[in-house]
DNA sequence: CGCACCGTTGAAAATGGTCAACTAGGGTGG
DNA sequence: CCACCCTAGTTGACCATTTTCAACGGTGCG
């Protein structure tokens, strides 16, 4: 089940049984979070950094007004956090958006792990510089786009993450999240996002299954979006698997 | 000059005369740039690390459509590009918003004195975390408020920072920015940003002369602005300072 | 069966964008 | 020194996008 990590982090740079192993052997505990409940919540020091292994996660922050602003989604092989630990407090939280199943690392045992293997300190590196590319490419995308565009971009990052780590196949993919939950990533009401993707369905863009999402023409979908890639940093690039 | 990075990096941590030293020591070349102009251009793949000394400038990225996005506001002691050149290619540009003075770190000179000095080390780390954390805070900003508390709580956020550099005294600090340059960080047009202005100073939150904003009452433009200074991971409190 | 959650719809209202014009100030060339 | 021009800030009127509120239908589950 660690093995999507190894997808993940494969994208950078090929790993050796020998890393594999170390990364491995350096888990401590995994565990499972229900949807909503929190992997590691504001103002905590956690101990550990986490790995998510199956399932969908969210970073988010609490508004005053009690509404909340989810800053990026974590999706199997994610990292949580690396470096955020290092900071006195966690100045956000992260939530479980799905069910989901987490390991986690010590945090020393990684640190020196990190040290002593040169290989994976790169890929992890590598791993948390892409996470703040994906974190700016979100600020533009607010920032600039209206709703329509908006949507369409963030559905073409799904579609090259989850293929990344081997979780879509043929354009379809699994998107385990309610509206609201999308709605609060894309600075939107539900309302809207649920008018905007009856939008993209009539205009053919995507097709929407219950919880999955199915991209005939990517071309297209990116042409609208205005989506370029390059932010992602898929240094190798890699085609569609099968969920294992 | 160089000054006032040691302002910076001393919210987190005191350095010692030899780590200034170093710090000054490392320093290649001292560049000044023109509004508007490049300091590191996307595409790119710089050679050293910038620093910058005087004036403001801006993270950015051009949309499909020509618009221009601000991602970041860099002021003097802000380091431009510590991580990112590790990555293959710069995914974004750094531009110049008023006249600016640049320092130049070699790349390999920088890396030897952060792996050998364990303090100046963690304090460089330390800026790029608190750099993260604005730009999460930038998001929920963008994405969660509406356009006269997000413009409030981009100014609470220049007043600490400049504060903490030294830049402002009693409240008052100098913003060298155009309103569009404004407008192009927060998502919103020129002529919004100019009527919201318009709107807090009516409400007697802020007062703008110039080129220089001036907060009287602080605590009311920050419970306007919904604002919690704990993002920015100012370790050491710091009062007023004059400008040098 | 009933409750809770999610997606969906309609209509009204608010927020912010666009367009166009006008002003004020600073620099430049005649 | 003045006319000119460019930029930045400002204003008004109109329009587009998006939010809000309220309601309804389906579905899964205790």
């Amino acid at each position: 089940m660690i093995e999507v990590v190894f997808a993940k982090l494969e994208q950078f740079t090929p790993l050796t049984a020998e890393d594999k192993d170390a990364l491995r052997a350096a888990v401590t505990t995994i565990e499972a979070f229900a949807p909503r409940q929190d992997i590691v919540s504001e103002g905590a020091r956690p101990d550990g950094v986490h790995l998510l292994l199956e399932g969908w996660a969210g970073r988010y922050k609490t508004l005053e007004d009690g509404a909340r602003h989810t800053m990026a989604f974590l999706i199997p092989g994610d990292l949580c956090d690396v470096q955020i630990t290092l900071l006195d407090v966690m100045d956000h939280s992260i939530g479980a958006l799905s069910s989901c199943r987490v390991a986690t690392f010590g945090r020393e045992t990684l640190a020196t792990l990190m040290g002593e293997n040169e290989r994976l300190g790169a890929a992890l590196m590598w791993a948390t510089l892409v996470d703040e590319a994906i974190l700016r490419e979100w600020l533009v995308n607010l920032g600039g786009r209206k709703a329509d565009r908006r949507l369409a971009h963030l559905l073409c990052e799904m579609l090259l993450r989850t293929q990344a780590v081997g979780q879509s196949a043929n354009g379809k993919f699994e998107v385990p999240l309610t509206q609201e939950q999308l709605a609060d990533s894309l600075g939107m009401s539900p309302v809207h996002v649920n008018r905007t993707l009856q939008d993209l369905r009539a205009r053919q863009l995507i097709r929407w299954e219950g919880k999955h999402v199915r991209i005939e023409d990517v071309e297209q979908l990116m042409a609208f979006a205005g989506f370029d890639p390059t932010y992602l940093h898929q240094v190798r690039s890699r085609t569609d698997r099968c969920d294992d």
